[in-house]
DNA sequence: TCCGTGACACAAG
DNA sequence: CCTTGTGCCACGG
């Protein structure tokens, strides 16, 4: 046991989580980071594989905005109805991550809606 | 303790 | 734009 911090890592990943609000997303690498390691983030992926019990596992999507394969593709769709349900705008089926990407204590770095092309 | 696994990211073709 | 290959890391058996 007691290997190097045992889970310390995907403990972080969950609270780290668990901390962004609906209608915004991350990206694994973003969360790696956040966590202090910008190269781990498949181990974030595996962490969210575990699906620990009151994390917002349907917020962390790639780097493309894209839901990433898994195991189970019902889960896959299951993300793309929570993060619409929340208000998350998708286009051309990848999350427009400029506009919903959560930065860590940033108030809201959305974009200029009316600045926005009509379709 | 060592090895395989995998819900990623990035570079190259 | 898309597809394929390589690198990286932490976890579980």
């Amino acid at each position: 046991m007691r290997r190097a911090g045992s889970g310390g890592f995907d403990h972080e990943v969950y609270a780290l989580v668990r901390r962004v609000p609906a209608g915004r997303v991350v990206t694994y690498g973003q969360v790696a980071a956040l966590v202090g390691a910008p190269r781990a983030a498949r181990a974030v992926g595996q962490a969210m594989r575990r699906c620990a019990a009151g994390v917002p596992w349907h917020r962390v999507v790639n780097g493309r905005g894209g839901v990433s394969r898994r195991p189970n593709e019902s889960s896959m769709l299951t993300q793309r109805l929570l993060l619409t349900r929340e208000g998350v705008r998708f286009v051309r089926g990848r999350v427009d991550l400029p506009r919903h990407r959560w930065i860590t204590g940033a108030a809201r770095p959305r974009v200029n809606i009316a600045a926005l092309p009509t379709a």
